[in-house]
RNA sequence: GGGCGAUUAGCUCAGUUGGUUAGAGCACCUGCCUUACAAGCAGGGGGUCGGGAGUUCGAGUCUCUCAUCGCCCACCA
C-alpha cells in the first residue's frame, strides 16, 4: 500500500539501483528490432545544467517508450574530454594550487587531466542517475577511449592519403590566452567600443598622403602594400609607386585589388598579410611578402622595433602617440564594430598566419548536399526546418582547422624527421623522427561519435546491429558545429547517415527569457530543482512545456503544477488501492461491462490511439497534456466517483487496467512515481520499464452515449445550481426520461446530493411557492424546482446575456446552413453536427424566453 | 546583406492535413474540510489569435504585406 502522502524523495530513493542492477538499462536482445540512440556527449568540465536534463530526459522518454514498445533499446553514454575547455580548467586549477602548468612535463599535465576526468565523470553518473536517466553503461565510451583514439587516427590517416587534410600556412583565429588556433565555429563575435585610426601614408618623394584607415594600427608593422581598388579614378595614377610605411619608414608600393571597396572610408586599404585573412587572399595575389609581428602571447616580435615585448594594446597606445608627435595620425573616429573572441577564454582572437593541419571540405560537403536530396537516406530533422541550418553551412564551409596547441587531446599522427613527414596510425620506424606536439580539434573526435563509440573501424557486431543510429536529440545551438560534421564524416567513412531522425530542441531560458549564464548569476542547478520537487515533477516539465524546436522558460510553478499532478496519480491510485484490499484476482475479468466502465474504456483507448501517435512524432508536449487531460479529467473526475456508487468486481478489474495503462504512458515522463505505485498494484511484472505499452484495440470502441449523457446533466444541474445560488434544489423529470433517470438514480443521488424526496417525477410534484428553471439537454428535458430566493434584476441579466449568445449563434448557423456552398462542400459530417446544433440551441432559446417570462 | 523564429486570456505556453462558440497551467471570482486528494472538489469570468489585404462555403491555421521583438550566418581595412 502506498504512503498516505506522495513524497518524491522517498520515491526516488534506490529505484535507479534496481533498475541498473537488474541490468533493464542494457540492451541486446536479438530476437528484436534495434533502436538506437548515443547520448550527444557531455563535456568533462563541470556539472550538467538545465539544458542536459532537458536534452537527456527527451532521450530517455524516447528510449524507455521504444524499450516498452518492444524494441531492442540502446542509449549508449559517454562524454567528450573537450579540449580546449577541460586543459582551461585543470590549468586553472593547477595555478590555483601554485603550479605553473605550461612549465610542467607534459606527461605529469596529463596526469593531473586525466584526474580531473575521473572527478567529474563520477559527477556527471550520479547526475545521470538523479534523472532517472536509463543508459546502458556497458557500453559507456569517452572520446579519448582507445578505441575511439584509433577511430580517430585511421580518419585521420585516410583523409590524409587521399589528400583531403593538409598542412598549410593559413591566416587562423589566433587564441593569445590559450595560445592555440581556433576552428572559425569556436570564434564568437561580439560588438565592441572600437576605433577607425585614420593614418597618414605619406606617398613616396612628395609631401602628399593617403588616408588609411585601421582598427589595429599594431599591425602596421606587417603592411607590405596598401591596396587601391583598380577603378577607382581617385588613385588610379598612384598605382606602381610607393608609400612610406608610418614609423617603420619602409617603402611598400601602392597596388590594385579588387579587395579595396571604394565606397568604403577612404578606399584605401593596408594590406598585413600576416594578420588578416583578406589581406593573405591579397598578399597572395599580388606575390607580397608576409610578415608576423606579434608572439604567441600576442606580444609584438622583433618586427616591431622599438615596439617589441609590448602587449598589442599597450603598442597600440604608445605608437598612436608617436603617430601624433610625427603629425601621421589624422583622426580618431570612434566606432562600435564586431570582434571575433575566444569562446573558451573570452579574449580577443588574433587573425594570425600559422602553420595549421586543414580539413578541404568542398568535396565532404557536397557528398552531405547530394545525400540531403535524396529521402531515403535524408537526415531528417524535426522539426524539418532546421535541415536548413545543415544545407546553408555545407553550401558555404570554408576548410576545417583542425590542429590545436594544447596537450589534452588526441596527438596528431603525423611525425617530422628534417623536411620528412610521415603520417600513420602506428609511429613510423627508425630513429629520428619527432610526432607533431598539437593535439586535434575536439570536434574531430566528436565528429566520429555515433560510429566510434559502435566498435569503428573494427568490425564489430555492435556496429552491424545498431548503426545507423535511430535519433539524435540535440540544441539547435549545436547543429552547424556538430551535427554537421557527425554527417559528412558519417557519410564519407560508414556510407550512411549516422542518424534517421534529428530531434532538435531550443534552449532553456530563465522566467524572463533570459539565456542562463554564469555572468548573470541566473543559472538553476537541475538537482536543486530535483530536491525540491523531484525529478519526476523536473521531467514532465521540461518535456511537456513547449513544442519541438522552441526555447523553454524555465518556471518552477510550472514545475510545482506538475507535482501537483503527480500528486493527484498517487491519491488516485491509493483510492484504487483501497478498493482492492479485499479483490481476488481471480475475478478479474473487464469482460462483462457496465456502461461507465465501457465509457473509461474507450476514452481509454482513443488516449491511447493520441498518446502512440504523438509519442511516435516526438510531440510529448501534445502526448503529455492528453494523458494529463485523461487522467485528471476523465479517471480521476469521472470514472472514480462513479465506481464509487457502482462498486464490484469488474469495477475493481477496470480500475485496475485503467490505471495500469496511465502508469505505462506515463513511465517515459516520470519513471520513479509509476514505478512505485506499479509495484503496489496487484497485478504486474518485475519493473514497469520492462512491460508492455498500451496498444490501441478496435474492440474497446464502444457506444458511450449513456454516461455521456449522465455527465451532461450532472453538469447541467450542477451549473444551474452554483450560478443560482439554490441551496435545495428538486430535479423534476418527465416519462419520456423515466427509464434513464431509474438507470442513474443512484448516481444522480451520490453525485448531486439528492435523495427519494428531491428526484422526482413530475407528476407527484405539487408546490405553488416554487421556481422553476428548465434545463434543456441534447437528449430530454428536466426542470430544476427550488424555493423562490433569487435576486430578480441579476437572474434576469443573465438570462438575458445568454438569449443574446444564443440567438446570435442560431443566427450565425443559420446562415451557414443556408448557404449552398457550404452545405455541398463541407464534409457531411461537419453539417450534421451544425444542424443538431442548431436545434438544441433553438430549444434551449425558448427555454430561456420562457424563463423570462416567468420571472 | 542573407536566413529563421515569435506575436493567441493578466502571466507562461499549446493548438495535428483549414471545419461546432480557440484550449491548458498559473493567477482571479463564488461556494464547499463530500470517507483518494483543501497541494483538493464544484461552478464561473476573461481572448475581435500583432495590423492590413487576399484565397476559400469556412482562416489562429494557407498566400502577400507591414510592424515589433528575438536568434543564426555573412561582412565589417
Amino acid at each position: 500500500m502506498l504512503n498516505k502522502k506522495y513524497n518524491h524523495l522517498e520515491v526516488e530513493e534506490n529505484k535507479y539501483d534496481f533498475w541498473k542492477d537488474n541490468g533493464y538499462f542494457e540492451s541486446g536482445d536479438k530476437s528484436k528490432e534495434p533502436f538506437t540512440i548515443v547520448i550527444p556527449p557531455p563535456n568533462v568540465t563541470g556539472k550538467l545544467h538545465l539544458g542536459h536534463a532537458w536534452d537527456t530526459t527527451l532521450q530517455d522518454i524516447i528510449i524507455r517508450y521504444k524499450r516498452m514498445c518492444g524494441y531492442d533499446a540502446l542509449w549508449l553514454p559517454g562524454m567528450d574530454h573537450a579540449g580546449i575547455a577541460t586543459q582551461a580548467k585543470v590549468d586553472e586549477k593547477l595555478k590555483s594550487l601554485g603550479l605553473k602548468p605550461r612549465e610542467m612535463d607534459r606527461e605529469d599535465w596529463l596526469n593531473h587531466a586525466w584526474s580531473w576526468k575521473e572527478d567529474y565523470a563520477e559527477t556527471i553518473r550520479k547526475q545521470w542517475a538523479k534523472l532517472g536517466l536509463s543508459l546502458d553503461y556497458s557500453k559507456e565510451r569517452f572520446t579519448l577511449d582507445e578505441g575511439l583514439s584509433n577511430a580517430v587516427k585511421h580518419v585521420f590517416v585516410t583523409l590524409y592519403n587521399e589528400g583531403l587534410i593538409y598542412r598549410g600556412e593559413r591566416i587562423i583565429n589566433w587564441d593569445p590566452e590559450a595560445m592555440t588556433a581556433l576552428s572559425n565555429e569556436e570564434v564568437i563575435y561580439k560588438d565592441v567600443e572600437g576605433a577607425f585610426y585614420h593614418l597618414k601614408y605619406i606617398i613616396d618623394g612628395t609631401n602628399d598622403y593617403l588616408e588609411v584607415a585601421t582598427t589595429r594600427p599594431e599591425t602596421l608593422f606587417g603592411d607590405t602594400a596598401v591596396a587601391v581598388n583598380p577603378e577607382d579614378e581617385r588613385y588610379k595614377h598612384l598605382i606602381g609607386k610607393k608609400v612610406v610605411l608610418p614609423l617603420v619608414n619602409k617603402k611598400i608600393p601602392i597596388i590594385a585589388d579588387e579587395h579595396a571597396d571604394p565606397s568604403f572610408g577612404t578606399g584605401v586599404v593596408k594590406i598585413t598579410p600576416a594578420h588578416d585573412p583578406n589581406d593573405f587572399e591579397v598578399g597572395n595575389r599580388h606575390n607580397l611578402e608576409r610578415i608576423i609581428v606579434m608572439n604567441k602571447d600576442a606580444t609584438m616580435n622583433h618586427n616591431a622595433g622599438i615596439y617589441e615585448g609590448l602587449d598589442r594594446f599597450v603598442c597600440r597606445e604608445k605608437m598612436l602617440e608617436d603617430l601624433k608627435k610625427q603629425d601621421l595620425l589624422i583622426k580618431i573616429e570612434k566606432i562600435t564594430h564586431s570582434v571575433g573572441h575566444s569562446e573558451r577564454t573570452n579574449v580577443m582572437v588574433e587573425p594570425y598566419l600559422s602553420k595549421q593541419w586543414f580539413v578541404k571540405m568542398d568535396e565532404l560537403s557536397k557528398a552531405v548536399l547530394d545525400n540531403q536530396k535524396n529521402k531515403d537516406t535524408k537526415v531528417n530533422f524535426i522539426p524539418e526546418r532546421f535541415e536548413k541550418i545543415l544545407n546553408h553551412w555545407m553550401e558555404d564551409c570554408h576548410d576545417w582547422c583542425i590542429s590545436r596547441q594544447l596537450w589534452w587531446g588526441h596527438r596528431i599522427p603525423a611525425w617530422y624527421k628534417g623536411d620528412e613527414i610521415y603520417v600513420g596510425v602506428n609511429p613510423p620506424t627508425g630513429d629520428g623522427w619527432v610526432q607533431d606536439s598539437d593535439v586535434l580539434d575536439t570536434w574531430f573526435s566528436s565528429a566520429l561519435w555515433p560510429f566510434s563509440t559502435l566498435g569503428w573501424p573494427e568490425k564489430t557486431e555492435l556496429f552491424d546491429r545498431y548503426y545507423p543510429t535511430s535519433v539524435l536529440v540535440t540544441g539547435y545551438d549545436i547543429i552547424f558545429f556538430w551535427v554537421c560534421r557527425m554527417v559528412f564524416q558519417g557519410l564519407k567513412f560508414t556510407g550512411k547517415r549516422p542518424f534517421k531522425n534529428v530531434l532538435i530542441h531550443g534552449l532553456v531560458r530563465d522566467n524572463q527569457g533570459r539565456k542562463m549564464s554564469k555572468s548573470l548569476g541566473n543559472g538553476i542547478d537541475p538537482m536543486d530543482v530535483i530536491e525540491e520537487y523531484g525529478a519526476d515533477s523536473l521531467r514532465y516539465f521540461l518535456t511537456t512545456s513547449s513544442a519541438p524546436g522552441m526555447d523553454l522558460r524555465f518556471d518552477m510553478e510550472k514545475v510545482k503544477s506538475t507535482w501537483n499532478f503527480i500528486n493527484k496519480l498517487w491519491n488516485a491510485s491509493r483510492y484504487v488501492m483501497m478498493n482492492l484490499e479485499d479483490f481476488d484476482l481471480n475475478n478479474y475479468s473487464i469482460v462483462d461491462l457496465k456502461e461507465i466502465d465501457k465509457w473509461i474504456l474507450t476514452n481509454l483507448n482513443i488516449t491511447i490511439k493520441n498518446v502512440t501517435k504523438h509519442m511516435d512524432n516526438y510531440d510529448f508536449n501534445l502526448a503529455g497534456s492528453e494523458i494529463y487531460n485523461f487522467t485528471w479529467n476523465y479517471f480521476c473526475d469521472w470514472y472514480i466517483e462513479l465506481s464509487k456508487v457502482r462498486m464490484n468486481d469488474t469495477t475493481k478489474s477496470v480500475l485496475i487496467y485503467t490505471l495500469n495503462s496511465i502508469l505505462k504512458m506515463l513511465h517515459p515522463f516520470m519513471p520513479y512515481v509509476t514505478e512505485e505505485i506499479y509495484q503496489n498494484m496487484p497485478m504486474h511484472e518485475d519493473s514497469i520499464m520492462i512491460s508492455n505499452y498500451p496498444i490501441y484495440n478496435d474492440d474497446f470502441e464502444y457506444d458511450v452515449t449513456y454516461t455521456e449523457n449522465l455527465i451532461e446533466m450532472i453538469k447541467a444541474f450542477r451549473n444551474v445550481k452554483t450560478e443560482n445560488n439554490i441551496k435545495n434544489p428538486i430535479l423534476i423529470y418527465n416519462e419520456d426520461l423515466n427509464e434513464f433517470i431509474n438507470d442513474s438514480k443512484d448516481i444522480l443521488e451520490k453525485l448531486l446530493k439528492l435523495n427519494g424526496e428531491t428526484l422526482i417525477k413530475s407528476q407527484s410534484f405539487k408546490d405553488d411557492d416554487i421556481t422553476i428553471i428548465p434545463l434543456t439537454l441534447s437528449f430530454g428535458n428536466v426542470e430544476i424546482a427550488f424555493k423562490k430566493d433569487v435576486n430578480k434584476d441579476e437572474e434576469l441579466e443573465k438570462l438575458n446575456k445568454e438569449k443574446e449568445n444564443l440567438e446570435k449563434s442560431i443566427q450565425k448557423r443559420e446562415k451557414l446552413l443556408s448557404n449552398e456552398n457550404y452545405v455541398s462542400k463541407a464534409p457531411k459530417t461537419v453539417v450534421d453536427k451544425d444542424r443538431n446544433q442548431l436545434e438544441i440551441e433553438k430549444l434551449k432559446l425558448s427555454d430561456i424566453i420562457k424563463q423570462i417570462k416567468s420571472l
